[in-house]
DNA sequence: CCCAATTAGATGTATATACATCTTATTTGT
DNA sequence: ACAAATAAGATGTATATACATCTAATTGGG
């Protein structure tokens, strides 16, 4: 399952990536700017939980985006936080990327069909959380 | 999509190498291990379509499981073939980290039951189909 | 037969990704 | 209030991953 999934995963980026390429951007970018767009204000933490990936993963592609003057930080009332959000730039970066990256989606939505879609991004989420229930076990129980 | 493929294979990642780190192996070296114990002899070409992966990733992948003794590799009689196949001791590293690979599996395939594990499975390697068949496109068109 | 086009990988470079470890800040138990 | 435990990120390091470009080998046209 592993495997299966980290190839689609693979396949459905190099497909994204190429029509987001004229904007500038990696899918996990574009990611990113998404989930801030939707969440607001957010501490890296948070925002690693929401993406499922290690908070000092963020570390390094914010430092990116950051310099791209895509998103803004500020430290928190707790100083060892780092809240984020979209800045000017970013939501416009996100605008014209949205415009690439729904290209590329409606290609493969048809592809796919509806119901077909729609049951996917179910169980990818399933798949989702039991996986990070499995680890939080693993986790707990050292 | 895009996304939440990636997000989904970052969950499974993080549990299956859980799994794998007590036997030494990383998820992708695994599953390098398992697709060379499924074809045989094949080249670095054929091997990356297989996984989806550029021939290119492979070199530095390979080049990593050849120090460690897992991969054998010859020249192709086309001299710019390489070929590869599994040595002894990859076969013994499967052994072990398959039995390790398994009981991670058991444990999700257990929480998401036998009909969405199939589901799954189907629905993965047709968004993988259809995702690079529209990458194919792309480049052809070009 | 020879040259142009193509193909298989290797190498340079950039990003993605996680974990171990470190530093700094907060929380908790007494 | 204070020391110990914990938590949030930063940094070091290793692997994964792709693309552009390069080299060497093969193939196709004439």
């Amino acid at each position: 399952m592993c495997s299966s999934f980290r190839r689609t995963a693979r396949a459905l980026s190099q497909l994204y990536e190429d029509g987001l390429r004229p904007a500038g951007l990696r899918s996990s970018q574009f990611t990113i700017l998404q989930a801030l767009a939707r969440t607001g204000d957010v501490t890296q933490g948070r925002l690693g939980e929401i993406l499922v990936m290690d908070s000092t993963t963020l570390t390094r592609t914010l430092r990116i985006m950051r310099q791209q003057g895509w998103v803004a930080e500020r430290p928190g009332e707790d100083r060892r936080e780092r809240w984020l959000k979209l800045s000017r730039a970013g939501e416009a970066k996100l605008k014209i990327a949205t415009a690439a990256w729904e290209k590329v989606q409606a290609r493969l939505r048809g592809k796919l069909g509806e119901a077909g879609w729609k049951n996917l991004m179910q169980w990818t989420n399933q798949v989702t959380g039991v996986a990070t229930d499995l680890i939080l076990q693993e986790g707990g129980a050292k």
